[in-house]
DNA sequence: ACCCCCCATGCAAGCGATTGCATCGCGCTG
DNA sequence: CAGCGCGATGCAATCGCTTGCATGGGGGGT
């Protein structure tokens, strides 16, 4: 209820300088700002972000696009980045996206960002070209967690050595015959993460003397009922697969189900691999790829902060991964 | 970059008839608002927010209040919320809330979102009274999701039957001594579901002729690490328990890890039963009492819309649950 | 002592919409 | 044919804050 007005009024000061105690600037004196401060206070006078926003031109929130939210990786990269921006001052503006509507797929339209955030930070979101050049077009910072393209900041692993790391780890274990499951391609832009994690399994086959076949892969659609289906479809196809690598924690337990409905055992009869280091991996005695998701979210956004206060920022950064290795991963069973 | 005044030139007509054209008012002539139509389109205006809000006093936006993102429950009210608000063309910040900040726990302080939202949502988040009444104090609708106080609009379960139904379902397996996993009870307020679930396995317990136990109860503090100790503190001091009831599925697969690590099986050795549906359930064989969480959100935020535009809303929905029988319950073993 | 400079403060013009009220035509009615 | 009423439109105040510029006063340098 209080306006600017009356604080001033009250502490006999005019608006101008209360907008200037409250926000700690310069060129007011010592007693003033206090006094400013106290009435402020007193008057419980919060500032109308609306009025300021207009005034200013920025709005301190940043908007978080996202395909979803229930995803292991994409709610903790959202839980660490609204953490981060929430301790700064700043507000979270959710977007989500759903990338599987295929048909008439709902494209990122910036304009419901225009005028809204000062910063955009995408979250595992594939984008074509135009969607990216929209973004840009904003003229606000823009910050891509988990993959993006080669000209933007972005906060991701190595997803080719993630995918590498993982199929070898199969290599490593004896697996000859090792299926592989994905995202789905044709709403992937080139620059997402199942790509370049199909790519290091593709180099860790050429790697060992393998040769890859493309009746290996299959999509997984990125969730447990994806890759269940897809892993159900792979073992029908191809009884001789004796392992798999999922390109994400979900699909492997997903590949689990597949196996359990086939009667098969993990990891006798087929050793599963996948990558994020989801919460209930041990629960599930899941062999991963572990990453950090919820410290990709942390500092995506303090990363955009830096971009929106004009500080210089490196133009990417990378995350280490680590194998855990547990009970679905072991040697194939030596042939009757 | 176009400003209303930009279209209204181009238009000719005033910034006014824009205004109104733009958003459908009436006493706008069908030609002229066809032609600010176009004009708009052909020049990309986008209104801006904070103006809009400035003169109108609303924004568009709605607050999620919630203590995490990355949690089954609260993601997928999260996500259905989103969706729902998104569709009739409101924006949604997020403001999570960690409660497990035993110490200084951050309080919400509803000041962040004075001039900011239309209405505020509530997901899961136990609040003192205090709490609550700033937010009512707001003057803006409010709503909660999963629990909240008895004088407040609230989607939720029925949380006292569905305590009841899942001790039932032990009990008619045969088992007498039941352990029970719920939340932290220093933080939760008298209306959050923990205690009501308390109440519906004592309910059980009761009509069962059985006497409720202290000794049977711990803390499990909503997730799975929590659920895990806690279990295995109860399994320590109470070999004798043959099944345990938890009120959340990740604390229930925390108190399979549990016994895992006891060397006990599951069944065989421990009943575990929880609540929610989780996704991964199914692969963990987990036995539960499944609810309906995204529907939640969406109905939740249909409802917080229905409040803002003044109609009649329902004072709370509760919704249905099923018994979902999995692996994880069995009857006991006999007596050696 | 005199000036100059700088610091603290106030004034008032925006920022970009919304909206109550006035105005302007026009067709209709008596 | 004059007057009336109503739909369409414009005018201008307003929402609450920020900020460039003007002002005024005090202290320090010479």
């Amino acid at each position: 209820m209080a306006g600017i007005d009356d604080v001033a009024q009250a502490a006999g000061v005019s608006t101008a300088t209360v907008s200037r105690a409250l926000r700690g600037l310069p060129n007011v004196s010592e007693p003033t700002r206090l006094r400013v401060l106290a009435e402020a206070a007193r008057l419980g006078y919060v500032p109308t972000p609306s009025a300021s926003s207009l005034a200013t031109g920025r709005t301190r929130t940043i908007g978080l696009l996202t395909p979803w939210v229930n995803r292991w990786f994409f709610a903790n990269v959202i839980e660490g980045a609204e953490r981060a921006l929430r301790d700064l001052g700043y507000d979270v503006l959710l977007y989500t996206f759903d990338v599987r509507r295929t048909a008439a797929r709902r494209r990122v339209d910036p304009s419901v960002l225009r005028h809204r955030v000062d910063g955009t930070l995408v979250v595992g979101l594939p984008l074509d070209d135009d969607e990216v050049r929209s973004l840009v077009g904003l003229g606000r910072p823009l910050a891509f967690v988990g993959s993006g393209p080669a000209d933007q900041v972005t906060v991701r692993l190595d997803d080719v050595a993630t995918g590498r790391a993982a199929t070898q780890h199969l290599l490593d274990l004896g697996h000859r015959v090792i299926g592989h499951v994905t995202g789905v391609p044709d709403l992937v832009s080139s620059w997402s993460p199942p790509v370049e994690r199909s790519q290091g399994y593709a180099e860790a086959l050429e790697g060992a003397g393998l040769a890859r076949d493309p009746g290996l892969e299959v999509n997984g659609d990125f969730d447990v009922a994806g890759g269940r289906e897809s892993t159900t479809d792979l073992l029908r196809r191809r009884p001789d697969v004796t392992a798999v690598f999922a390109a994400s924690d979900e699909m492997a337990m997903g590949a689990i189900l597949a196996a359990r409905d086939r009667g098969l055992r993990v990891p006798e009869d087929l050793s599963v691999v996948g990558v994020d280091g989801h919460d209930l991996g041990e629960l599930v005695g899941l062999t991963t790829i572990a990453q950090d998701a919820y410290q990709q979210g942390f500092d995506a956004a303090l990363l955009l902060l830096d971009m929106i206060n004009g500080a210089p920022v490196p133009e990417s950064l990378t995350y280490p991964t680590e194998l855990v290795r547990r009970r679905s991963t072991a040697p194939p069973r030596p042939v009757a």
